[in-house]
DNA sequence: AGCACGCCGACT
DNA sequence: GTCGGCGTGCTC
């Protein structure tokens, strides 16, 4: 429960005078309404009018000014059932919009995301006993048995009550006809199952449980980032759970953020392990239930542990005390549309806006993690060793220029061989491939026509199993056609290169006797075929996982003692960036999978280019060398983190204007010191979703105020005709 | 985001 | 002659 005594007095906003109202809509500020009879309170949520409809909006302080009085309007009624929105999430949401350039009510929208969470709970309908009974009434054994309970009992269901007092469901809703019952809508929520910190833990090496009382301590330092840098299978999530128990012994709030909450069964259970039940879980498969229930108890308090995706950064905790990014280092913690943000660097500001601590977890942290490390603004516990007494897998390359597969085969002799090795051992494998689908191309071998999407500058991805060829960019799907669109060819058609199903097609064919299966995205949509996959494997009843980036998300596979890599290469190709963090970060995700028990694991890396950095450093185990050479790079050419990056898209129908355009806004490019707007130039997705796309990417020196400047620069050049400008701030992929 | 106004094609 | 398509603009 939150303590009043920590929340300083929210400024309050007496009958006749002007307030700001931020309304959940992408404007450019708040706009200014009246107060009506009754005062109101920055945070308050409030049904403002808007043009002829009515909006709910949050009260965010004193009014501007710019707005004539003559025009104001006077607010509807405050959501007498809603907490306010708490003050460290209102100063978020100011700092996000400032810091992305989005509208404040499009960082809002975030937060408001459950309407209905603001309306009055409205529980089940419950029976109760009538004030007097109806004099009318013709008693009988049943009847008497149910007014019985109904006196006993707490208000129960119709259908609960029949069936404790042992009668069928229709005596019930006789009594509620003849006026002897009653009911009412609850006005109880759900209840939140409460985790108890007080149960024992497991036992920690010491290791462990110094860095955990460590990170227990940081509970009473006010705002800290502490990164927590442990190798795979180290046990960081027991070490982070003491610091979860301390902030719940202290009755305050926790937040745990995953990069996928909805592959993370096994998380679940670990927590349930310790806790007693399972934690408030939040992201985007939730039922709209659920989610207004849980939001519901985020704000009263009632919830204190919630584990959940980006997206839960922006719930109203009225007493948070400890954040956890658990995987920091992972891709899927950036926003790539609508607002762009990175929920790992968020958390940082919600961290610092409530005086909190935070934690970032990872084996394989950021670059920018690691350079708030050495800057000494970040503080670091290491985990140097596998818990247990387990080892870190061997990881070797298999050199590809030698020892290729056989044509239109992808497992080199090498891999095969320590495949039948580990089967013939009783042991699980796991092959990873980051491409969904059967091939990536598909062509025609007459003409060499390549099917592609039509409304995205992609290949069409062959997905035998679903007998359809699909645009991973917009969903577009066809069947596969009979003839070549170009030269009419029939059977012409030959898929070009591996995805992880044609690499389980080679598997089955090799090791006919093996029970694999094949875990992308569209094999396990829902957390439940997720959880099956996972549950399958863990127990044995899988001897091969074929996989993209998912199977690296921290499974623990106790029998899995060899990880094959299918293309070492792949995410190293295209000029980006952090191409190479990424794939370092990637592979040694994926090798961590193996060896995590008592048999020890190895790694086998199919590459073409076995002396590149990237494997050098996964075959030498050398991460902290590897980082500081990439660091070094980046210092170098002053890219971030050592520089600051944004990219701009510009987005219309039609090519010809928007190349119009995106050459008017070059000129329109404010001067400045320190600044340089490269492009315009093609997106990397020249065309997506049947929308032409153009590219600046503006590189900052640090220090300089980029934010200020491109607001000024999009400041001087409206977009017309269709055309969008989404700013990216601090891009991490090549979009 | 809604809900208006506004200007060009297929209906009664 | 209207009904209605969704393009542009405004909502304190």
């Amino acid at each position: 429960m939150p303590a009043a005594s920590a929340t300083p007095p929210r400024p309050e906003f007496s009958p006749g005078s002007r307030i700001a109202v931020l309304l959940p809509l992408p404007l450019a500020g708040p706009y200014d309404y009246r107060v009506g009879a009754e005062p109101v309170a920055a945070g308050d949520f409030v049904r403002v009018p808007l043009g002829k409809r009515e909006a709910v909006g949050v009260v965010w302080g004193a009014g501007g000014g710019d707005v004539a009085p003559d025009r104001l309007r006077a607010i509807a009624g405050r959501m007498e059932a809603a907490a306010p929105l708490p003050d460290p999430l209102r100063a978020l949401i100011d700092w996000v919009a400032a810091y992305t350039l989005a509208p404040p009510g499009a960082v809002l929208k975030m937060a408001m995301s459950v309407p209905a969470a603001l309306e009055p709970v409205r529980g089940p309908l419950l029976c109760h006993l009538a004030d007097s009974a109806p004099p009318e009434l013709r008693p009988s054994a049943a009847r008497a048995r149910v007014l019985d309970c109904a006196a006993r009992l707490p208000p129960l269901t119709a259908t609960d009550l029949a069936r404790e007092s042992g009668v069928s469901p229709g005596v019930v809703s006789g009594l509620i006809k003849a006026g002897a019952l009653v009911v009412a809508p609850s006005a109880l929520p759900p209840p939140v199952p409460i985790p108890d910190a007080l149960r024992p833990g497991p036992s920690l090496s010491p290791d462990q449980a110094k860095a955990a009382t460590a990170l227990a301590q940081s509970l009473n330092g006010g705002f800290s980032v502490t990164l927590l840098d442990g190798v795979t299978g180290s046990g960081k999530t027991e070490v982070y759970f003491e610091a979860v128990a301390a902030a719940l012994a202290a009755g305050r709030q926790v937040l745990v953020l995953l990069p996928e909450i909805a592959l993370s069964t096994q998380w679940l259970d670990r927590f349930a392990a310790r806790f007693g039940c399972p934690p408030s879980e939040w992201h985007s498969e939730l039922s709209d239930a659920r989610r207004r229930d849980t939001w519901r108890a985020v704000a009263s308090g009632r919830a204190s542990v919630v584990v959940g995706a980006r997206s839960a950064l922006f719930l109203p905790f009225p007493d948070l005390g400890l954040i956890v990014v658990d995987e920091e280092h992972d891709g899927a913690f950036k926003q790539e549309d609508g607002v762009c943000y990175h929920a790992r660097d968020m958390a940082v500001v919600r961290a610092r806006l409530g005086g909190i601590p935070v934690v970032l977890a990872s084996a394989t942290p950021a670059l920018e993690t690691v350079t708030n490390v050495q800057a000494g603004r970040y503080r670091k516990l290491v985990l140097p060793d596998r818990h247990a007494g387990a080892t870190l897998p061997a990881i070797a390359t298999i050199d590809l220029r030698r020892h290729p597969p056989p044509r239109g085969r992808w497992l080199s002799p090498g891999l095969v061989a320590a495949l039948t090795e580990t089967v013939a051992a009783g042991e699980q494998a796991m092959l990873y491939l980051n491409r969904r689908g059967y091939a990536p191309l598909t062509l025609c071998r007459v003409c060499g026509f390549r099917l592609r999407c039509p409304n995205c500058t992609a290949w069409l991805v062959e997905h035998r199993g679903a007998g359809r060829l699909i645009c991973h960019h917009c969903g577009y799907a066809v069947r596969r056609p009979d003839s070549c669109p170009e030269c009419g060819s029939e059977e012409g058609f030959t898929a070009c290169g591996p995805g992880v199903e044609r690499v389980a097609e080679e598997a089955s064919l090799l090791f006919p006797d093996l029970r694999q299966a094949v875990m992308t995205s569209d094999t396990c949509g829902g957390p439940t075929a997720a959880a099956a996959l996972v549950g399958a494997m863990a127990e044995g009843r899988l001897d091969l996982l074929v996989g993209t980036q998912i199977v690296a998300k921290g499974y623990h596979f106790p029998r899995l003692t060899l990880v094959g890599i299918v293309d070492a290469d792949l995410g190293l190709e295209g000029g980006d960036l952090r191409a190479a963090e990424r794939t370092f970060q990637l592979l040694s995700q994926v090798s961590g999978r193996a060896g995590r028990a008592e048999r020890p694991g190895r790694v086998l890396l199919q590459t073409w280019q076995p002396d590149h950095p990237v494997m050098r450093a996964l075959v030498a185990g050398d991460r902290d060398g590897f980082m500081e050479r990439e660091a070094e790079m980046r210092r170098a050419a002053l890219m971030p983190p050592f520089g600051r990056l944004a990219a701009l898209i510009l987005s219309g129908p039609e090519p010809d204007p928007l190349d119009d355009f995106a050459r008017k806004m070059a000129r329109a490019a404010p001067p400045a010191a320190g600044i340089d707007v490269l492009g315009p130039a093609p997106a990397p997705l020249a065309l997506l979703r049947g929308r032409h796309r153009r590219r600046f990417l503006v590189k900052a020196e640090r220090g300089v105020p980029l934010q200020a400047w491109l607001r000024d620069w999009l400041g001087r050049i409206v977009p017309t005709g269709g055309i969008r400008v989404q700013v990216d701030v601090d891009p991490t992929g090549f979009q």
